[in-house]
DNA sequence: TTTTGTATAGTCAACGTTGAATATTATTTG
DNA sequence: CAAATAATATTCAACGTTGACTATACAAAA
């Protein structure tokens, strides 16, 4: 996945590691892919070594210089692969942490779980309403293409049906402790 | 989460690697957890040099050997360590190799993009109907305990959410491929 | 103008995951 | 009963990720 990101990056245009971590940053894409430094430069690195890219040119700024990477023309055949690829595997995804936790809840004080999962909740809480707000100024700027608009709807289904599912966890066990 | 998977397996009574991996094809744990051989056997050599686990005792067939481990109580305290954190990070998941892909469909003809789709499609479909059969089975085993009860609902969501949005994105590269 | 802070640009050791490989025992099939 | 197949039990090298660390350049404040 990091390195179909950073294939179809070059692909418009040659750039630095550190611009990409820049532009991954501003298209939100950090939100759900969550790709860091240190893995584009390996990927950059790897797939220098299999010719998929090279460096175009070291710019030089007094003693610093950052290299700008280019991608090659079997660098475009794989990535066309690796979208193929990314396509058709299964990209289905659960909350495997949260679910792992909930299997072993039992052994735990239920306020504690509580007070776990509220944490939980605000943080989410919190990045869906930037999102949220992070798109509506993007709106003003013309309308989107219609898979970017069903994307981004599918990351808010996400997000509510990860909340509504933790908020009747938090019920449950609330209900539970009372039970007894 | 391995870790916790290993320690939360082994505080219900001492156990081998292997075991624990057939424990989790068992449980259909493995649809979510997706924990390999390799993970368990690593986390429990890991867990071993941390005190967390120790072997209780090597089991003979003849030239054949396994190791059964047991958590100690500073493993114990580790685990409580392990649910609380997993409870109050945020789980949220997305399918981000599908995402990455479609940041990149315009680079691939929109034929090869819905079979590619469709194969998706039929994987998901597949595990979905495995899973709610696999489930039917268990339901005659008297009824579930709330929470997990959620949980598998929660899991059918996932599997509905991520099939409708497939959908949608295949009625949409085959509606803008008419388009033109 | 020196210091403080921040943006730029990248390296690297430690860590966990993956999947192929190994080796032994148990079971099925011809 | 021999051969092939499956189940048991684990190892390990190759790979990618993580996050802390380094080091330079630039801007702002004191």
């Amino acid at each position: 996945m990091t390195r179909l990101m950073v294939l179809g990056l070059l692909r418009n245009g040659p750039m630095s590691g550190y611009q990409m971590h820049q532009m991954l940053q501003m298209l939100q894409s950090d939100k759900w892919a969550g790709i860091l430094p240190g893995s584009i430069y390996h990927a950059l690195k790897k797939m220098e070594q299999e010719k998929f890219v090279e460096i175009a040119s070291v710019e030089q700024t007094g003693n610093r210089s950052k290299a700008i990477y280019r991608i090659t023309p079997s660098g475009e055949q794989e990535m066309k692969k690796l979208i193929t690829e990314s396509l058709s595997i299964s990209s289905i995804a659960f909350p495997a942490p949260l679910y792992t936790g909930i299997s072993f809840l039992a052994w735990i004080p239920a306020d504690e779980a509580v007070a776990a999962l509220d944490q939980q909740i605000a943080k989410i809480t919190k990045d869906y309403e930037e999102m949220k707000y992070g798109e509506e100024q993007k709106q003003q700027e013309g309308d989107l293409p219609a898979i970017v608009r069903l994307s981004f709807d599918n990351m808010y289904d996400h997000y509510e049906l990860h909340l509504s599912f933790l908020q009747k966890l938090k019920s449950e066990i609330v209900r539970k402790r009372e039970e007894d």
